[in-house]
This record gives structure tokens, C-alpha cells and sequence, in this order.
DNA sequence: ATGTCC
């Protein structure tokens, strides 16, 4: 019964995390902070639990009465697509695979009269954004072309009809501009404080998170479609899971809000936790914990940042030049022609992703199904250098 | 994270 792994922070503040996982402290006074706020309930923090800008990343907070859009952040909707294609890992030429995957940084609107008419296809004419959908955007979204590592468990394997030999997708991104607009114009009208559960304002941004969680969905649809007619592959979407967003929810028969910011909503059915670009991602499932309540419902959705974006380039360069930056220890590709981006985003600046699902493992809350090896990660093929 | 804040 591996409690280890729960760190009761105070009577509403829980973190799942071994004590060799590492935990900024910045990030428990984050979640610390949020804990306070009217009507929040318990907090949360992840195993990659991590500072953001205000309010912590890698966690999941519980109030009642009145939501706080900005603990959702601006990527609303951001999450996780998978896809097997229909390429054998067999006989692969890593060389073959980057040309072929091509430029998808331009907004795939413009490519042609087709992808045109897909992108039209998603209804997001209203939101003055269409022209991003179809590309990754920065930070920590990107694609990755995967391989299949290890099977842990080979009925549940069997069970979702996936083929160890099968090249698989993964696919990272969100409602880029359009959900950064929405959380701004709250923020201009509302501030800090939230929103009454039944104001006029909370319906309204119901309705706005909606359509974003609808947009990144499609983003990420459109990112898959693009990258496998690139490589001339069909592709069955394997999930499609949210990791930023807020949901309606009873907890000890009390009705709330579940906020989710960067936190891997624990349901049924296969679900992916990546490291960074230069680790494992696993396939698992969530375990119907009693542990439940303490973890709100929640994983971590992936490994971390244990470095600030900012301090990455001064911590690696007399390390290793940007080149050496596009090869990984797993041997795998990095396409990121963007000289800040290939730092910020280096193995070294995020936590292990073992560590982490170490502490899920150990608390009892997820089951592993397999483990799955980068091929190539894309970040982005414009800007500069490198 | 971001057609990247003034």
C-alpha cells in the first residue's frame, strides 16, 4: 500500500510524489497559495506538479460556489492525441522519416484547396483563429513519432488493438491563441477573483471553454491528419484527452469544480503519460483508487519541468550545442530549428519520467500497459539556426 | 503558452 507516495501538505493539500521524485518548493507554495482562495476546497499536486505563471502546473484544485479560469491558464483544452499508423517500426530510416515529415509550420489553411476545406470542415470560422489549426505552436507542445518499447501487460494491450510493431503518434497541443484570447478578456474584465457559479459570466465562459476544448480537439485532429498524409499513412486515433480544463463535479456529496491545469484526468480507458523528448512515454490505465479524492480524480500529465524556461540556455550550452541538442540519448530525431525552444525544452530540464510514474505506481493509482520509445520529435522547422 | 505585453 504504497503511501510513501502521498505527501499530506495540510488537511487540504495533497501531493502525489516519491520522495525522490523532484518537487520545487516554489510549486508547493503555488498550490499553498490556491489552497486559500474563496470557496477552493483541496488542491492537488501531481508528481510533475511544477511552478507556472501564478498557479502551479501539474495539479488539480476542487472548489464549490464560484471556478477560476485562470487556474485553467490560457491553453485551454491543451491534451494529448494518440494515433497508430499503419508504418512498421521494422525497417525504419530515421533520415527517410524527418524528410518526409516535412514543414507543418505554416498554417495549413494556405497548403491547398483540400486542407482548406478540412480546416473549414471544423466550424472555426467565429473564432478568428483558423489559421492555426493545423500547426503545433511552442513551448511545450510538439508531435512525436513513437515506438513501442515494452509491453507490461499484454491482454490489456491486446485488449485495445494496438501492434507492437505499429508506429505510433503522439500528438501534444491545444487552443494556442484562441484559448490565450479567451482567458485574457477575463482577466481584463474579472481579474483574479472568479466567477459565481451561476452568474451570466460563468455561462459565458462555459460557453467559451467549450468551443476551445472543441478547438483544440481539432487542432490536434488537423496536426495528425497533416503529419500522416506527410508520411502517406493512414491513422486510427487510439485517445484524445484534455489536460487543461474545468469540469462539474460532487466530491463527499458536495458540488464543485474540478480545475485541471496540466493534470491527466484519471477515467477509464487507456490513457498516455510522455516524458520529455529524450524519455519513455507509458500507456496506462487509472486504478479506482480510495486514494481517489486525495488525487482529485487526476495523473500527471506528463514528466515536468524541473528547470525554468529561462535559465535552460545558460545551464546547456557550454554543455552541448544546439546541434547536439537534435539526437537524444534514446537515439532519437529533434526536429527544432528554433535555437531558444531546443534548449528550454532539452532532457535535462525535465524531471524523469520514471520518477514519476514511479510515485503514480506507488500510490496505487494508475496500471501500466506499455512503455513507448521516441523516434522523432517535432517541434518546429522555421525560425533559425541550430 | 502566445500572430509572444506595452
Amino acid at each position: 500500500m504504497g503511501n510513501s507516495s502521498l505527501q499530506i501538505i495540510a488537511d487540504n493539500i495533497s501531493v502525489i510524489a516519491s520522495p525522490t521524485t523532484w518537487i520545487e518548493g516554489g510549486a508547493i507554495q503555488q498550490l499553498q497559495t490556491t489552497a486559500k482562495l474563496p470557496g477552493m476546497r483541496r488542491v492537488a499536486g501531481m508528481p510533475d506538479l511544477h511552478p507556472g505563471r501564478g498557479y502551479p502546473v501539474g495539479a488539480a484544485f476542487f472548489s464549490v460556489d464560484r471556478f477560476y479560469p485562470a487556474l485553467i491558464g490560457g491553453d485551454i483544452g491543451c491534451g494529448m492525441r494518440l494515433l497508430k499508423t499503419d508504418l512498421s517500426t521494422a525497417k525504419l530510416s530515421l533520415d527517410k522519416l524527418v524528410k518526409r515529415l516535412g514543414n507543418l509550420d505554416a498554417p495549413l489553411i494556405d497548403q491547398s484547396d483540400f486542407w482548406q476545406e478540412r480546416v473549414n470542415s471544423c466550424q472555426m470560422q467565429d473564432t478568428g483563429f483558423e489559421h492555426s489549426l493545423g500547426s503545433i505552436g511552442g513551448g511545450n507542445h510538439f508531435a512525436e513519432l513513437q515506438q513501442f518499447d515494452a509491453i507490461f501487460d499484454q491482454t490489456l494491450f491486446a485488449s485495445y488493438a494496438l501492434d507492437r510493431k505499429q508506429m505510433m503518434l503522439l500528438v501534444h497541443s491545444g487552443s494556442r491563441g484562441f484559448g490565450g484570447q479567451i482567458l485574457r478578456q477575463h482577466i481584463d474584465q474579472f481579474g483574479h477573483e472568479g466567477l459565481l457559479a451561476e452568474s451570466a459570466s460563468a455561462a459565458a465562459y462555459w460557453a467559451q471553454h467549450a468551443r476551445a476544448l472543441q478547438y483544440a480537439q481539432a487542432n490536434r485532429s488537423l496536426i495528425a491528419e497533416r503529419i500522416c498524409a506527410n508520411l502517406s499513412s493512414a491513422a486510427e486515433t487510439v485517445l484524445d484527452i484534455h489536460h487543461n480544463f474545468l469540469s462539474e463535479i460532487s466530491i463527499n456529496g458536495e458540488h464543485g469544480f474540478l480545475h485541471r491545469k496540466g493534470a491527466t484526468p484519471a477515467d477509464p480507458g487507456l490513457l498516455i503519460i510522455p516524458g520529455s523528448r529524450g524519455d519513455y512515454s507509458y500507456l496506462v490505465q487509472a486504478l479506482d483508487a480510495e486514494l481517489s479524492c486525495l488525487s482529485l480524480f487526476s495523473l500527471a500529465h506528463g514528466a515536468g519541468r524541473k528547470w525554468m524556461r529561462s535559465e535552460c540556455e545558460a545551464r546547456l550550452s557550454k554543455r552541448y550545442t544546439a546541434a547536439q541538442l537534435s539526437r537524444t540519448a534514446l537515439d532519437s530525431r529533434v526536429i527544432c530549428h528554433d535555437k531558444g525552444l531546443i534548449f528550454e525544452e532539452a532532457p535535462e530540464a525535465y524531471k524523469s519520467i520514471d520518477s514519476v510514474i514511479f510515485s503514480l505506481q506507488e500510490a496505487g493509482l494508475i496500471h501500466l500497459v506499455a512503455k513507448l520509445k521516441p523516434l522523432v520529435s517535432y517541434k518546429t522547422s522555421g525560425a533559425c539556426c541550430v
